[in-house]
DNA sequence: GCCCGGTTCAAGCGCTCGTTTAAAATCGGG
DNA sequence: CCCGATTTTAAACGAGCGCTTGAACCGGGC
């Protein structure tokens, strides 16, 4: 049943980072939870930062394959994405990570969105590595389809983007709520939340 | 010259919590910095946590201060603030903490973009309860001022502002800049930054 | 049967963590 | 000037950290 060694500690390692963050998650918590010894994480990934490194490969690479491959449908046959296309293939395929079949979905989310956020920057710079093409390409043609806005503009809307995105991922986005005003506990339907983040992502590109 | 131990671990670990985040940064390195013992922090406050509370209180009354006299200002003759006067006395607020007269003010608010940023819902909680009743009025009064807005799609920008604001504040809008791109390096103008974020929030609360 | 490369393990390395203790330093009021 | 309270100090506590070591385990080919 289990699969190996390996692979449960980094499935183990993506739960705990995004419950936690990386600094406060121990190398023991993580092998622990995944019935391993401390000594397989540094054979299998050399460090603990190599641990992590791989858990942001791993939960990467579906995404940015599934952003390239939607980039290069939209420019097939000469075609040319207009800002709507761009932002829903970008938006919905961070945000529906949530939903993979396997139970892992929520775990993986939650950890990119937090990866994005780390304040150590050598971590922000291990994630921007790992995004860095496909997003290139993604802010050029934001910048093709938005001739009208300047080029710095268009930079800040992206950066916005991508923040709001990390911040939806992480689940922070959801208890910024101001918890004194009444109910509102209700766990507002996860589909309605990733169409208002794509609506107001959508509303910001628009803006004047 | 230098202010009390108190007041001086205070501002150190203001810095550094807003630096490397909470979880990474060590008493040792409050008190190192400050020229102070360790011992003088479980004296004043308590426990670390008890420091992280005591520097989120003196960095957010200002903030709440200013916001709670803005709102009062608008609602002074039973006048009815718009879109516009919320979200630009809230988000400016916050971010020309920056531009205060001591040297402090880039550290200030790096460190309450950071605390809004942190995993450890303990942590979201202490802030959420700091901000709390100011944040609430400011949600009443933006659902009057969008009166053709449902109340949770009001309730889900608002928390796109809050949280644009910590990203901005946080530092962590600047660089997650698509770093393949070209240059870029320029540190834009912080008030052209500003200005866009204010103008950001804004297109999404507007949007239809 | 035996050995071998690839894995996993218990144990321990040196170090830093947050916190505690008790003594020294500091200071204002009688 | 000295006393009592407040503040600051050096030193140590136990726990946990990331990482390393050397031995045990394991499955498959000679």
């Amino acid at each position: 049943m289990s699969a190996g060694t390996k692979d449960r500690i980094l499935g183990v390692a993506e739960r705990l980072f995004g419950e936690r963050g990386y600094a406060a998650t121990s190398l023991r918590a993580v092998t622990d939870a995944a019935g391993a010894n401390v000594a397989a994480v540094n054979y299998h990934f050399g460090s603990k930062e190599g641990l992590l490194r791989a858990v942001v490969d791993r939960a990467m690479r579906p995404v940015n394959d599934e952003r390239r491959r939607l980039l290069e449908e939209f420019l097939a046959d000469g075609g040319r994405p207009d800002v709507a296309d761009l932002v829903e293939a970008f938006v919905r395929t961070g945000a529906n990570l949530a939903r993979r079949r396997d139970g892992d979905g929520p775990a993986v989310s939650r950890f990119l969105g937090r990866v994005m956020c780390e304040p150590d920057p050598e971590i922000r710079q291990l994630f921007a590595d790992e995004v860095g093409g496909v997003e290139g390409r993604y802010l050029e043609e934001l910048n093709r389809a938005l001739p009208g806005v300047s080029a710095p503009d268009v930079a800040f809307r992206y950066r916005v983007m991508v923040g709001l995105l990390a911040l939806h991922q992480a689940g922070a986005l959801a208890d910024l709520a101001p918890h004194g005003a009444s109910g509102e506990t209700a766990p507002t339907d996860a589909d309605a939340e990733t169409d208002r983040l794509v609506a107001a992502v959508l509303a910001v590109f628009r803006a004047p």
